[in-house]
DNA sequence: CCAATAGTGTCTGTGAGACAGTATAAG
DNA sequence: CTTATACTGTCTCACAGACACTATTGG
């Protein structure tokens, strides 16, 4: 048939195969601080997910994560999720992980569009907040009633978007789990499955990775980092435990920081190893 | 400009952007048997991996793993992944779970293909050894020399396949690791990088889930799910710890196994929670 | 002094790792 | 009796969970 891979390209006819459109959507995630009105307070600390209002159809006046459609010819899907977010938030040096790629049949009206979504991680302090009236950060509140039914509530202050998730075990041929919508009126496509996802990612890694510290400023009390590990795995931890565990990520600079109407706490900085 | 969804997609143009072709590529992995020559000793057991040799350019005589062009218009990519499982051993009920997304701009040779590549795991004795000759399983030797080199070895009895890849720290902004093959003749596309990411997988999984159980018979001995083990973990277990960590997982049932030679063992069986 | 957080010392119970020992089949 | 595996009892050490205590600031 053909006698080397030069001559075999040279005759490969590239449009046997029907094509399709792919997107990379992310996941932006950050932790926001809400100050108390008690002056003695530290501020308390929330997960937030940047979100983008649609302008057009389809979902018109919906949320959805920031996104955009792959040019196949130039860019990796990673490529094309840096170049969203460059346009998103202006910053170009952020923590950016795959998480998983959505393939559904209809989840865009308009065409088959596979759609690869990442997880990426940011320190809130670093963003300059211009702001674009079509870009919120929505505060993050999960809610796991029973075993099988996820709510989540994103809020920015203006607006609440509720969402309702269940686990269903699925047969064995698949993964463990399968995520069905329930509830979902104002965030677009399936997002609100990545959202459940990526968050459930960041939950698992914060044990045997550093990913935190990608969302942390340089310099931070253990207060703090312990308000975000808090957060994430949503639920209250003992200091002397929490310290144990974060001991030999972290090390004591001579700073401190003072002024908060209590005790002041030393600043720590991340040690890479 | 429209004033409705269905409107907007009457009249939207889908070829506005550029389109691409995907796959889905699957790491079928299974354990192997191998019989000893003392016949007092149990068989050893092996990861393998089952491959397709290349009958065509590009990569033309390389192995590569099972997959197959994505149908856009009817199928996701799991039902393109089933098909081909379907195809290529005849199964249909088969463990299978999404792993990652390749999408470098150079891998495949005539064009830019996007795929995404899924782990499938199988019980060896369910399988009808219809042996076609392109078709072959590889048992699976790891090597993990020093920290940021692994080497693995694939081997089918007739031909040896070597990989060795270098894990590099890379740069914050993405995942921890990167995966850079340094040596690989027989294998296509970037499917050395599948194996791995694949293996590592299950590896982690084994801890917290009950996947191995798809890779076992119905009846088994506790020392053949520990050799799975073992074989997965790639290190040693002791006996009373690995009996005390799978202990809610198993029931013991009446049957025996005799005959080999030394002491017989009870069977077990999974049990669902 | 009070309120709130910072930071440390120490007890306890659980559980993995380790080792030793008993049991039982085939040849 | 030997060999190889099956299976169990128990000790120890590390470590997470828990609680209590001291320290230090602003108001």
């Amino acid at each position: 048939m053909y006698n080397s891979e030069e001559e075999f390209l040279k005759y490969y006819d590239s449009s046997q195969f029907e094509k399709l459109s792919m997107t990379a959507d992310i996941l932006l995630l950050s932790v926001s601080s809400i100050e108390q009105s008690n002056y003695r307070k530290n501020s308390k600390k929330m997960m937030s997910v940047l979100l983008v209002k649609r302008d057009d159809y389809p979902y018109k006046d919906k949320w959805c994560l920031p996104g955009g459609f792959l040019n196949p010819s130039s860019e990796t899907l990673e490529d094309c999720a840096k170049r969203v977010l460059k346009k998103e938030t202006n910053l170009s040096d952020i923590y950016l992980e795959q998480l998983y790629t959505y393939d559904g049949l209809d989840r865009d009206p308009r065409m088959r569009v596979v759609s690869t979504a990442f997880v990426a991680l940011v320190d809130r302090n670093k963003l300059t907040e211009k702001t674009l009236d079509n870009v919120s950060w929505f505060d993050i509140t999960m809610y796991e009633e029973g075993s099988d039914v996820v709510d989540i509530c994103l809020d920015n202050g203006q607006e609440i978007i509720n969402i309702s998730i269940s686990k269903k075990l699925r047969d064995k041929t698949t993964d463990r789990y399968q995520f069905v919508p329930l509830k979902n009126e104002k965030l677009a496509f399936d997002h609100a499955l990545v959202v459940l996802a990526g968050l459930e990612r960041i939950r698992n890694k914060l044990n045997y990775t550093d990913i935190v510290f990608n969302m942390m400023p340089e310099y931070f009390t253990l207060g703090e980092l312990q308000q975000v590990y808090e957060v994430i795995l949503n639920k209250k931890l003992l200091d002397p435990a929490f310290r144990r565990i974060i001991a030999d990520k972290v090390e004591k600079t001579k700073k401190m920081r003072t002024g908060e109407g209590h005790r002041p706490s030393a600043l720590f900085r991340y040690r890479k190893k």
